[in-house]
DNA sequence: GTCTATAAATAGATAGAC
DNA sequence: GTCTATCTATTTATAGAC
């Protein structure tokens, strides 16, 4: 595995191809044989820039909840107030899921094992995004703009609709095709809203009359 | 493959660790082999009762569909109230899936997968649960109990935090154990209680909840 | 860096004895 | 119904030429 200073041609395109190929199918059903073909290299040529599959997949995953940690990180360093800085968490959120569609089933499948393909770096990444979303939350409740609430499942209810909405999306069309029930879509501004919306909602304290929150 | 009537005990061992190896490791890392070692019988013989691997998967996930679908079905046709409906419809769906541990992980797998092992009729027990909870929602926005919400956001607001909650446990407990920043759990009491108080906030109707707490 | 060829292990599925 | 043995295909990974 030669040092990863410049990201050559070939290397580049085996991630764009393998991150494809796993977030399609998944890392036990993505065999290395199609990786190689969609990357129009040979097979050899993946063991040359990885030393195995699951080093190729781990690298993949942590690139995202890298770039998405520093991403969310900069939103929580802002200097407005928590609902603000919530809303744009949630619409970072939204467009990050956009932006990158392989990591959404990487990431349900991630789960549905536990993490097993996980090491402490990864770990850590995720725990890091966890820690602003629900610092941002915790911020607004020692400020009384939110009531208070347990951290984790207020974390959980903006990014449970939020993720299960989008990755919904195709099991819906599957559904729409083969003629049973209309389960409507929305586009992203329509969830982001609805996604804002909700959080506000959520998190309103008791008897927010006339309570001027400064953002 | 015999006729499904008498549920035979080597057919029922093969059904229990099959669920079990699904869940934990998904359809392609399963192995017929494993599957066969855990239920302590031949491989042969799971060929025997089910026509492929395939074909065991399917079942696995038909039991579960129908038996939820009609668990939902029996509240959304009770004489109560949409609220009191609603916090039936999460009361159970929380305890179903305590009851399944495996579900979750192989649900979230169909949802990577786009639902590539559903057939149509997978398709519609699962747009029959989509049907139930989004129709006790319309029914309390006709009844004014609601605010009108798009039904698809509305009902993964609901099962979005209860589903990815649950779901997330083994990689929180990972990450406490790995020493990284404690994220707090809940018990199940607790869970159902949160998305009842999230979904009536969610769903109260303009006066009750100031709609700006925007900063 | 890129290729061909192949090793070594494992997969799903079946034949056929009992 | 249950087993042993095996066929065939595919898998990850590597050796070695260029």
């Amino acid at each position: 595995m030669p040092p990863p200073g410049k990201p050559s041609d070939t290397r580049s395109r085996i991630i764009a191809a393998a991150a494809e190929e796993f977030g399609a199918r998944g890392f036990a059903a993505t065999s290395v044989d199609v990786i190689a073909r969609r990357a129009r290299v040979n097979k050899a040529m993946i063991y040359y820039h990885f030393s195995s599959k699951q080093a190729l997949y781990t690298s993949i995953l942590r690139d995202i909840y890298v770039a998405l940690g520093e991403q969310l990180q900069g939103i929580a360093a802002q200097t407005v107030g928590p609902p603000r800085k919530l809303d744009a968490l949630i619409h970072t959120l939204v467009q990050a899921l956009d932006a990158r569609t392989h990591f959404l089933p990487m990431f349900l499948r991630e789960l549905a094992e536990g993490g097993r393909h996980l090491g402490p770096q990864e770990l850590s990444l995720i725990a890091g995004i966890f820690a602003v979303v629900s610092g941002v939350i915790a911020e607004g409740v020692e400020a009384k703009v939110f009531r208070p609430v347990h951290p984790a499942l207020a974390h959980f209810s903006i990014i449970g609709p939020l993720i299960l909405f989008r990755a919904t999306a195709p099991v819906r069309a599957r559904i729409r095709q083969a003629r049973q029930i209309e389960i409507p879509d929305a586009d992203s501004a329509t969830l982001i809203q609805h996604i804002q919306t909700v959080a506000r909602r959520m998190l309103a304290p008791e008897e927010s009359h006339e309570r001027n929150i400064q953002g």
